[in-house]
DNA sequence: CGCGTATATGACCAGGTGGTCATACACTAA
DNA sequence: TTAGTGTATGACCACCTGGTCATATACGCG
């Protein structure tokens, strides 16, 4: 949890911190992650960062939940049912959050970043109010799309919802890279095609391929 | 590339820095690893790793390399065509997939290690040769299956290769992670339930859940 | 003004990093 | 034996790490 001093701060400050933070971890992890640079890039003294945090973790920490808390609040109301059809609302839904996440960079190198985490203790606990965010946002999307005979009534919610908290994250990277032959470029192209890959994805999540 | 020296190497020894390795490497990705900790567990002065490989950069992408390598030449006897049913077949192949990785845990950290890597450089240096090898040994499977019309004729070979390609590795870890409602486990539970979980996935995947 | 409190600062710390290199050793061939 | 070659070694290097702390500064209150 950050300090009182933290809460306190000149507004200015705090977004040059958080600016800095969640460019620096964004691009080399929690781990890999310079408090130098960061204080440096923020024009902060490396001091200042433990007046507001505990220790790297409880910076990081705090970096990564402001920063989902930030895109849930912006993906928010594309998650209210619409009286589209699912399929179609749910498409829209993807391509809102591969468009989000291709004109905001630190959201997603923190997003990124927080995905890609290996030490296990430090990918659990801030994970962890991330996947409840997703999960919350997402099921009742998917229990109401069942009730409404949108879904079949035999889908797998539970499956369903794991893939997708799987899956959506990496839609913040370039999850379909480049290089390969079999490569769906969601980055690094026109909105145009990243809104078919989009489509393609869904399509094929949702509506499987088995004859 | 690793120098001559590597490969006049002693096997043992060999074995033992690439074990140390991957067991370093998995548990800290890249980045984080220390060539110290790989010297010392493998019993090898440092300097010696620096007369094997020219830098940590290639040392890691020899070991991943190696790794995966290793990981499909085992898989590969389960990919070739069966005579059952496609679905059947492809579930049994993540059965094993899954098993495999349950009971080899070197394996499945480094191979976690190459998927979390953020590094761009590193991880499309590191991935490019895992991609293809999944590339190579799935695309044919759904090809055939498409032309037996066990796919749908329409179904999106390249989209559904670019998910199984980005799911697969994260069944090395534990993809469903615990603590959420929604969690299918995968490891930490026995054999039984993994297999019904890897079933409820592919079946999710290919059958999808449209009405 | 003077006092107290909250905050900002950066020199400093112990310890770890990837990487180098002079030296020692083991082995083969003449 | 001698010379040469390939390899093993760990002390050593410059640099960076997260974290500390004494000090300085700024501000509010009397």
């Amino acid at each position: 949890m950050p300090r009182p001093t933290w809460d306190n701060l000149d507004a200015d400050r705090r977004e040059r911190v958080l600016h800095a933070a969640m460019a620096e971890f964004g691009r080399h992890g929690y781990s890999g992650g310079s408090l130098n640079v960061i204080a440096r890039e923020a024009g902060v003294a490396k001091g200042s960062l433990f007046q507001y945090f505990d220790d790297k973790f409880d910076f990081f920490a705090h970096v990564a939940e402001q920063a989902s808390l930030g895109i849930y609040a912006v993906m928010q109301p594309y998650l209210e049912k619409a009286d589209t059809p699912f399929l179609e609302h749910f498409t829209g839904l993807v391509e809102v959050w591969i468009d989000y996440m291709h004109t905001h960079p630190l959201e997603r190198g923190i997003t990124a970043a927080t995905t890609m985490e290996l030490d296990p203790q430090v990918r659990t606990a801030v994970r962890e109010p991330v996947h409840r965010l997703y999960a919350q946002g997402l099921r009742p999307l998917l229990e109401q799309a069942q009730r409404d005979g949108e879904l079949a009534a035999d889908a797998d919610i539970d499956a369903l919802l794991s893939l997708l908290i799987l899956l959506l994250p990496h839609l913040a990277l370039a999850p379909f890279e480049p290089g390969l032959d079999s490569a769906l470029a969601l980055h690094g192209t026109n909105a145009a095609t990243r809104r078919r890959n989009a489509h393609r994805l869904v399509t094929t999540l949702f509506a499987g391929a088995a004859a």
